[in-house]
DNA sequence: GTGGTAAACGAACGGGGTTCGTTTACCGGC
DNA sequence: GCCGGTAAACGAACCCCGTTCGTTTACCAC
């Protein structure tokens, strides 16, 4: 399956051409998230997909939680911030956050551990933040409120992508008749999405995404009324 | 410090007075993680916490997974849902993402575990959600809209309590000069909190959760205007 | 009394991340 | 052209963790 067509063990001392590299190792890792989940990519599996032993991997990343944050930089990067420049600051602000989640979305394992690990500040998420912020600015946002906007706005998306992570049958009341209520909403959510052919996750998504723009362009009219 | 008098170890078998309860480990599982984080409450902690042994902790619970779920289950029962029966929808959605996010900031480190690990359908939690979904279909909102109402709306607390967990100075961009409007942001909201007295956190979630209600009461009139 | 159930102990098992010493290849200077 | 330092692989450990299993002892119901 793998890029190995031999199968023999390597003898110790350096090999001719190295085997590893911090990208290749991410990279490894983040494959073997998708395919088994976060409980499959442990150091000692990223060591055996790559035919190498576990100790040789700390020859080229420090530790667990470096490695952590080199995946979830290999995520971050494919979020699009193009839009920035390009579009008014509320077009731009939905465009990131479908981009954002979409870029989760597709290895909802990373998520949990987005969640989980703190942010190194050298990583690309500075230069996201550095944009959009930049964008907020430049459409007339007080400079001390863009990065509460920012975070406000990050929280639910980051929320919403924890919501996809999740397994969609988490909150199936099941045939329990001491929630009545609860019980008709789920139902009468599936027959609505069945009809239409979307997911509840979406659903929800889109739903939070709208209040969030509209409530925010209240919030940016009220700015300039105040200042006129 | 423990309420334990005799450090004397226990002789094997079973003891006049029984040691543990489910209630007793939930409780001191949640005051470790408290007191040292989520790796400071492993099994063999509680255990070492409860002057027991290990194994003895699996006469009361099957396993670390179902420990989890009762700690969060004591966090979330202090999410008060009172406000849905006397107050309109909209306050009480706020009174609610208020005690939801007060709950979780209580006990910071548990907020990771929530995120990661799945609902047991027979918590409380259902009961919650019953609660809430009754109110929005007796407020008028379609019943098919809101479960997704409520998913939305908890994908934005659930962001929050997150950012509350999170170290505040992990967005500390420092003294770079490559993130030119990020930095200045980061020092204008700064130099406003320091003069206000509030936290990045509280200023990032009253902003979202203003947003977030003003964007659904929006929504909510589109609602009656188009029903009408 | 006697047998069953339940709650504690104690010793292991398997698997995880990590460290350390060893072996070997490359590279730069005398 | 040797020679030493650096770097990248191996291999064997170490420690910590959750968990299981058998044993010991107390209580309770018949």
């Amino acid at each position: 399956m793998t890029a190995e067509g031999a199968p023999k063990r390597r003898r110790a001392g350096r090999p001719k051409q190295n085997v590893l590299s911090p990208r290749l190792i991410h990279e490894t890792a983040l494959r073997l998230i998708d395919r088994h989940g976060v409980e499959g990519a442990g150091m000692r599996a990223i060591a055996a997909e790559l035919g190498v032993r576990p100790s040789s991997l700390y020859n080229h990343v420090a530790g667990q939680s470096e490695l952590i944050a080199g995946v979830r930089d290999l995520v971050s990067e494919r979020i699009p911030t193009a839009p920035f420049a390009e579009l008014p600051w509320d077009e731009a602000l939905e465009h990131w956050a479908l981009g954002y989640r979409l870029a989760f979305a597709s290895h909802p394992p990373t998520i949990a551990l987005l969640a989980v690990q703190p942010l190194t500040p050298e990583s690309a998420t500075s230069f996201m933040y550095d944009t959009v912020a930049a964008a907020l600015v430049r459409a007339g946002w007080p400079e001390e409120r863009a990065l509460s906007v920012i975070v406000a706005f990050e929280c639910f998306i980051l929320g919403a992508a924890l919501d996809l992570a999740a397994d969609p049958t988490m909150l199936d009341p099941g045939r329990r008749s001491d929630v009545p209520a609860f019980s008709a909403a789920y139902r009468a959510r599936g027959d609505a999405l069945a009809a239409s052919g979307g997911s509840p996750a979406d659903d929800a998504f889109a739903i939070g995404l709208r209040a969030m723009l509209h409530g925010l362009r209240a919030e940016y009219a009220r700015l300039g009324a105040s200042a006129a």
